[in-house]
DNA sequence: CTCTCATGTGTAACCGGTTACACATTTGGT
DNA sequence: ACCAAATGTGTAACCGGTTACACATGAGAG
């Protein structure tokens, strides 16, 4: 059974075809009785207008792509799940793109994008710089940016508070008797990482025991978290506090103190950044600076969508609370407790 | 600037439209030289063809959609590395869907992918029924289902050996010395979690020890596995060997059993399946019979494409291997180990 | 009693490709 | 030398929508 097209209904309500696309797209002036008329055609027809048509004529496919470093890095699946959602509620279709954080493949997939008449794309990696960005300026495709500083207005950026849940961290492993508290950070291309460095350093720097060698280098992986425990301990072997850069390394940590016989947390405490699942899972429970990943996939679904639909064009940065989860890694006696 | 069109390409080559075309598409008959000048003429033009017009006149978008119940689900992620990463080498985009195993979800993303002339469909989504099938079938969908049985020689079937797996992981447990294996299973409606069932339950019935109350219902997730846990030892307080029905339910027996003071692996053994990532982030890290999730994906993408490019129409069934990996929820003295 | 403007509808061009068909011109077999 | 098949290329219809523009009607303003 072939599929109606729009000249099919026309012809069964006795009107023009431009008149049913008035009815479908409610836009421009039409009689009731006459919409009425279409209306009924439509549904006898079960007609379904054709998308890929629609979007040759109108410019508008409905698609967006979320173009992400790697769909299998346990933060991504819960924002995407955000940008998913979003974009189904309000009719649109995602595409999923992972860059590996890999420039020649990130700028390969723009254009096969481009070339599909996407409306707009999430960018949660962090390769493009700011030639690629004028590029999409040029075409004018609406850009939501994950995780960038808001140096340009040309396009929205959605980004959660890195440097004040850094400092959460470090005062929550303060206020649970951490006398010498360490930091595994992330690689310094992410501004996240960064951030979450210097949150750390300020809060840090005016303490007696602060010394810059409790910061060691991680990789954002679980594996960095245990090669930057080894290298900490062997250096510093009296830490009692960790705070990992994100929630990976984190579990890396954790492992690592296991393997090493330290006791968490009565003996070392850890906290993470991020708020992934799987800091639920491991045992003890690992304490951690949860971003609202979701939301910042559902928010920066609900603004690209807003840019693609509106005329006028706002670049709104939205910076989102992060929040201390409490879980058994920072557990200790002295903490006041719930 | 306005991207350029094949009827710039044709101008400027001194050529028709048509040749253009089949220089494009490699079909037809073209000179050397003629096709040579066409060439010139798209590299001066940076002509690259628009993919949505495409779509239109030759009813191929070089889209795919993968629908599966949640990308949050730790199991999917993997499996969706698998698809995009085919299917981008292969020159296709693919649209992800969470149909949340929901009937009325799923079939409203079938709608709305239809429209968009979607080339075909990978479903690692629970719902669909014979019907739907036959539905796609009548608009020639390509389709790919995972983890189904081979009811049907109309779509294509990529699975593992569940069966063969839990007889290997019931294997296990005896040879590492359990005395009374337990089993999580998984909701019936899923054919991986029966297949389980059935091989744990062919592997020890004729066992003395066994008794049709060591199994246990979970609902695949961490809270079914810890629950799980709590209704078994209570029932039988002697078991020393848990053989769950994927890994999610194995990480909650782990949790259930550390927090009720069961040491693992000593007093009890934990068997998983699936072979996600978390498995080894626990400590102990999770034994589990390991899917070759990735494989899954990128194999369902690989029969996909050839079904949407092959004349002739076969649906094979593709039943993948599955392995046991030993780590230290299952390691104990009596095993001769490595 | 005109004139203007809001309302209502149809025609046909257009989006940017693919491809059926027509029309050469070679090639090669007998 | 003759004719069928292979090679090479162009014209124009088509995919299924959107929309600019033309045209008609009726109402309210001056």
């Amino acid at each position: 059974m072939l599929l109606a097209t729009i000249r099919d209904v026309a012809k069964l309500a006795g009107v023009s075809v431009a008149t049913v696309s008035r009815v479908l797209n409610k836009n421009g002036y039409v009689n009731k009785e006459t919409e009425q008329k279409v209306i009924t055609a439509i549904q006898q027809l079960q007609y379904e207008p054709n998308a890929v048509a629609r979007g040759l004529a109108g410019k508008r496919t409905g698609t967006i792509a979320l173009i992400l470093p790697d769909i299998s890095n346990p933060f991504f699946p819960e924002m995407a799940r955000g940008v998913e959602d979003v974009a189904h509620q309000l009719g649109y279709t995602v595409i999923l793109c992972n860059s590996d954080d890999h420039g020649v493949k990130e700028r390969s997939y723009i254009e096969v994008l481009k070339k599909k008449y996407i409306d707009g794309i999430i960018f949660a990696s962090n390769t493009l710089d700011e030639t690629d960005v004028e590029e999409m300026q040029k075409n004018d495709l609406p850009l939501v940016i994950l995780d960038r500083a808001p140096i340009q207005d040309t396009f929205s950026v959605v980004r959660s508070k890195n440097y004040e849940g850094a400092q959460l961290a470090v005062k929550h492993l303060l206020e649970v008797g951490c006398k010498r508290i360490a930091h595994i950070y992330g690689p310094q291309e992410f501004l996240t990482a960064k951030e979450r460095m210097t949150g750390y350093e300020d809060a840090v720097r005016h303490l007696p025991w602060y010394s810059p060698s409790l910061m060691v280098p991680g990789n954002f992986r679980i594996d960095g978290g245990m090669k930057a425990i080894e290298q900490l301990l062997s250096r510093h072997p009296d830490v009692d506090g960790i705070f990992a850069g994100n929630d990976l390394m984190a579990v890396g940590a954790l492992k690592a103190l296991y393997r090493l016989g330290k006791k968490v947390p009565e003996e070392v405490a850890i906290c993470g950044f991020d708020g992934i699942a799987l800091t639920e899972i491991t045992e003890p429970e690992i304490t951690t600076v949860a971003q609202p990943i979701y939301e910042m996939g559902s928010l920066a679904a609900k603004v690209l969508i807003e840019k693609i639909t509106a005329t006028v064009k706002a670049n709104p940065i939205h910076e989102l609370e992060v929040s201390l989860i409490r879980r058994g890694s920072t557990k200790r006696g002295r903490e006041t407790d719930e």
